[in-house]
DNA sequence: CATGAATGAGTGTTCATTCAT
DNA sequence: GATGAATGAACACTCATTCAT
């Protein structure tokens, strides 16, 4: 029992500097941002986090880990229903995810567009991200587009566009617009 | 004269200096480039590289603009045709540009997307990319579309969307199916 | 018990980089002493300096204030007397500090005459030195004194003269007919 | 005819460089000021100032011979009068290059009380120290004063006492009082 | 679990000086 | 005389990481 109670804290503890990190991450940038700038932030002792994550980088790993693991269960908590229901479901999710866990997705970005840093997530993010594409074909095949290819291309397409186009400025608008785009384009045949 | 030629070699001197930049930046990072790393690469003494651009940010800033200036060039190279045409020509310069100056827009990318590289660009960049909205936008108008300020939003979506696609890992398909793509939507009424 | 003696080794640590600081920086001077040399020569390495002072310029700070602390214990280490044994001891507690922390006043003089290394340490000696003068003033005053404003600015000169001269060659002579001349002077209706 | 003109504007650019040199020297310091920075203020390239005087060092050297030659002059522009007299002409025009000169003294301290610089001047100012100290005992003797050997060494202390002083904050009143109590005290008998 | 003193390689930058023109 | 591009050693400081307690 206490074993547990003290494995519980530190899962707390790894959680809550795993919040910590990510805000600074994404606020500092990645190399901008020391483990000591993190340790004080959450209040917590250097030695502490080299003894929970063992280095920056493996940090780093966990916090992606982490929040694509939160968006997964948000993006398959999905009732079965008709495909046209499901991507509408898929693209609110995904959508409102970008302004809920905004701070990640800025920090994804940034990671993935930086040749060092993109090496250390890559393994973790291209597996969700093929498994997403795979997913909408598989909705327009059943929506029985014409040409489901071609379409989803398009489709994954303009979603980076506007995850691009909005988190380089947080511009809502341009958010809200691009929802309801992507929605007039993709769910009326 | 003599002055002439003098400048003329410093000229020469920092061109060389940002072009090996450019190259070291795009392929390791911008933060994980040294200074001596640049200057060991292009020849020249720790000192020439301060000389010249007195900070690693300055350079980072001249690289931007040089290259921004580079492309620019290419962009406005028309003559005066019919809008629809100079749309195609514009679209062919962006995807053109994004294969010949590949290094640069990997760069871009990763300055685009971390804070602190970002508010050392942001200046020279949005100029340069407001003014290219703005153009789209006129030459929709001017083809007659009916929601010229819907399909430019639209037409911008989709451009960020290929770029940031394709950068994310230079797929060379993808990139030609994002350029037809685009043309079938936007070029035919 | 266990926090006291890890706090005062890190105390001990501190106190032996001001003392070899103080060596380094009073022989060959503040400038001409990189940190780099302070911990090799107190055996530490480059970033414990740093850990306990954040930059040279706090180091130099911490030297002053440390060295002035000290001074100033001597200097009120008095038991109540009549005002010219007062005097007489103070007299000789300063030209005693000059010999013993004769590293110090070195130090001291180098930093008052520099513009830059002045404003960092103004601040902790103008307040130690009006305290002093003030003192002077009133003993002249009890010891009854016709003009003590005067005296004790006669004083006050002849002082900063004796050390002045001193400091400039270090010439021991100098100093013992100096302490003489003064208490002929000031301690002497 | 044109080797005379051509020298004589070298002469003028020399001593506009030690000008502009001493001020640099003696508002910022002499480590803090940069050869570039002095050629930047004197409007002069990099390699004029070193073609002039060799180095850094040298220039120093320059400033404090050019400016006590200035002062010597000063000094000794005396016709022969009593000596009382004399004492009171040598004091005034000590008191005054003080303030004349200020931007001189300024650096003279700084450079005197540091290892590094003062190992430089030591040889040019001693002789000029050793020369005037000399002249006050001969005209103390003169005046029949009792113990003109103890006289003059607290004239000196005195002296160098207000200099100190003074130079240390730049109060003008303490200059005028301590200029009246050293005549008070070694022009009367 | 947790602390924080200690490490040392690495960073961007400065600066006196040289030299071809 | 005069220029200014070029040099390279030195500098203050940072930071991920370790380890004794």
């Amino acid at each position: 029992m206490k074993k547990a109670k003290s494995q519980e804290k530190a899962e707390q503890s790894k959680e809550h500097i795993v919040l910590v990190a990510m805000r600074l991450f994404s606020t500092r940038g990645y190399h901008k941002t020391s483990t000591q700038a993190i340790c004080d932030e959450a209040g917590i002792s250097t030695g502490l986090l080299f003894y929970h994550f063992g280095s920056k980088e493996n940090l780093l790993k966990s916090i992606v880990k982490m929040t694509l693991s939160k968006i997964d269960e948000t993006l398959e908590h999905n009732g079965e229903e008709d495909p046209v229901q499901l991507l509408e479901n898929i693209i609110d999710a995904f959508f409102d995810s970008l302004k809920e866990n905004s701070q990640y997705w800025d920090l994804y970005m940034a990671l993935l567009y930086q040749p060092d840093t993109k090496a250390q997530i890559v393994e973790e993010v291209s597996e969700h991200s093929t498994k997403f594409r795979r997913r909408v074909f598989e909705l327009m095949e059943k929506m029985g587009r014409k040409d489901p290819a071609g379409d989803s291309f398009e489709f994954e397409v303009f979603r980076v566009g506007s995850f691009a186009s909005y988190l380089a400025n947080h511009n809502e608008k341009l958010l809200i617009q691009a929802r309801k785009k992507i929605k007039e384009r993709y769910l009326n045949l």
